[in-house]
DNA sequence: CTGAAAGCGCTTACAG
DNA sequence: CTGAAAGCGCTTACAG
């Protein structure tokens, strides 16, 4: 491999020090303005690239941040990556993306690996379980989107607004006239999954003539479409007929719908079905899937801001938790 | 922020100098199992993390590497990414994951940056461009997937069998009885995308009975299903009817199916129509669709290992240009 | 088996 | 305005 040229190479052809050259590079100190051209000059000639590696380890700051996140293949995910990390790159961080895959080993892994990297701070966003910071040898700032960290000390906290979510997916299930709703979730998933359920109940509960029943698929063998069939299967059993169903996210919403129209439900006639995500298949099916829509660029905005903001205060270790919720949003379509 | 403790401190704290220190964590060199028993008690009990930076620096390798990707939330790239990662970190290595959104200016910032932060290799994957390495300081191994780099010197390419692909596809269509093919895609798709129209042509010109018609849409304002939905309209204002699509992308081939349908046309009874990729909604629609499957897990590990093949080699600067293509696989469903 | 020392490529007080 | 020098935290010949 080629070696590429340093400072000090480029200081020996420009005829001035390392120092210089430096100073010239980070517009930082004073020069003249024809050491600066002369230097400048020799940078271009030599397609001269700055050792990043270097700098962080003389400045302690690496100008990066780690990811970590459970699944990069989920449409909600990716675009939350994808936009925090357009924006951290905007100014000026690269973004380390690691995917756990749900798997706590790989995530403590990869947190060592950040934490060997010197990145300058980290985003965490859902997953199953409790963070476990303890891995990491030094106290580094820290930003959860969805997901509660077991971290004392400093955490920045971004929530999408699971609990109205769920409240106006109700709400609006019974302004269409549903008095039987099923609420059909998971139950392995995350907090901020449960949350949407809380707020569905709660939402009903304020409604006497409105009855609910919960069903949470176990199957983890099963895809969430998959699992949206199965639970139609208990739904078309059921004696009293429910005429609405909240799902927690799109893909189990149409599993449900598809499920029903195997046993001769149509959908939303008989049954109106609210899904959660707002995923790309919402607008491609038909019936075209109603939903609630989180707000990713703000979800991403927010994460970001708060995170550099947390580093360039860097005030270490006092237990400020700061908490942002971001609001959602309900997309009318067909099928409810 | 806690400052993390350096080898420096943990040789003082075991009585030893930070050479031996280096030699245990490495298990590089020889001591005394003693030596290692107590190093090693006092990394534990104060939880020491080796610093990469450092290392990276003096050895000159960052177990690192970097990987260039058009856009995260396709599902096929998506899947892609997340098991060349995979497959790199069982081997000890972090990714750098680099959404370029197909803006080259990002894609030259992106590499810089790479470039900077010593990463010992690359992989890049598609694009719409040739790949401008000039911008690098360094030579450094290299490894397109389905695109063409416009490197002298080593490249490693590895591609999906795009080629057959499109024969398979046409094969397929022809099998079932299509004589009047159409064949869409996007007018500013990558070369691999091209490959799969030229395939299909290809077989479908040894068929005297069959004709085809290309149809390539040039809406970059719209989605893969909106364009479909476009083409259909297209199609059905058409003398002679067609009885067998392509389409290059599963959203697309989604698209052309509802709109046909809009216009009263059936799929698969009327038209037969045989998408690509096999995305996660292949399996949900209804018709589910027919499509060509790509080896995903097999692309990954061939650019994996291929590109560490080239890491450990690193013979540098001969021009040999390694080549993979990975089969692909028809997988038929309702919609042909 | 172990240590002293050089050096990876930078930045940044300190001195002038 | 500029340079000499220390030092970030490691690894690795070299010497013993």
């Amino acid at each position: 491999m080629k070696k590429s040229l340093s400072i000090k190479e480029i200081a020996a052809l420009s005829g001035v020090s390392v120092a210089t050259v430096s100073r010239v590079l980070n517009d930082n100190g004073r020069f003249s303005e024809e050491t600066r051209q002369k230097v400048l000059k020799v940078i271009k000639e030599n397609n001269y690239q700055v050792n990043s590696i270097a700098q962080t380890l003389r400045s302690q700051r690496s100008t990066t941040i780690g990811m970590i996140v459970p699944d990069i293949k989920n449409g909600f995910f990716a675009n939350l990556i994808n936009q925090i990390e357009a924006t951290l790159f905007t100014r000026g961080y690269s973004t380390i993306i690691c995917t756990t895959d749900k798997d706590s080993a790989k995530e403590t892994a990869y947190l060592k690996a950040l934490d060997a990297k010197l990145v300058d701070g980290l985003i965490c966003i859902s997953g199953q379980e409790y963070l476990d910071l303890s891995v990491m040898s030094r106290r580094i700032p820290l930003v959860c989107i969805d997901r509660n960290p077991n971290v004392k000390g400093e955490v920045g906290f971004v929530q999408s607004d699971n609990l109205t979510g769920g409240t106006v997916a109700s709400q609006h299930l019974i302004s269409e006239g549903c008095q039987q709703i099923a609420i059909v979730s998971k139950s392995d998933g995350p907090s901020s999954i449960q949350k949407r359920v809380e707020g569905a109940v709660n939402e009903i509960n304020q409604h006497p003539n409105v009855n609910y029943q919960l069903l949470l698929s176990d199957r983890k063998d099963l895809s969430n479409y998959a699992r949206g069939v199965d639970i139609a299967k208990e739904l078309v059993k059921q004696t009293q007929p429910v005429d609405g169903v909240f799902a927690t996210n799109d893909w189990l919403a149409w599993g449900i719908i598809q499920g029903l129209k195997d046993h001769g439900v149509h959908v939303p006639t008989q049954v109106k079905v609210v899904g959660y995500d707002n995923d790309d298949i919402c607008e491609i099916l038909q019936p075209s899937l109603t939903t609630i829509s989180q707000n990713i660029p703000e979800l991403a905005e927010e994460a970001a801001n708060l995170l550099l903001k947390m580093i360039h205060i860097d005030n270490g270790n006092d237990g400020v938790i700061e908490k942002k919720r971001v609001p959602v949003e309900l997309i009318v379509r067909d099928s409810a």
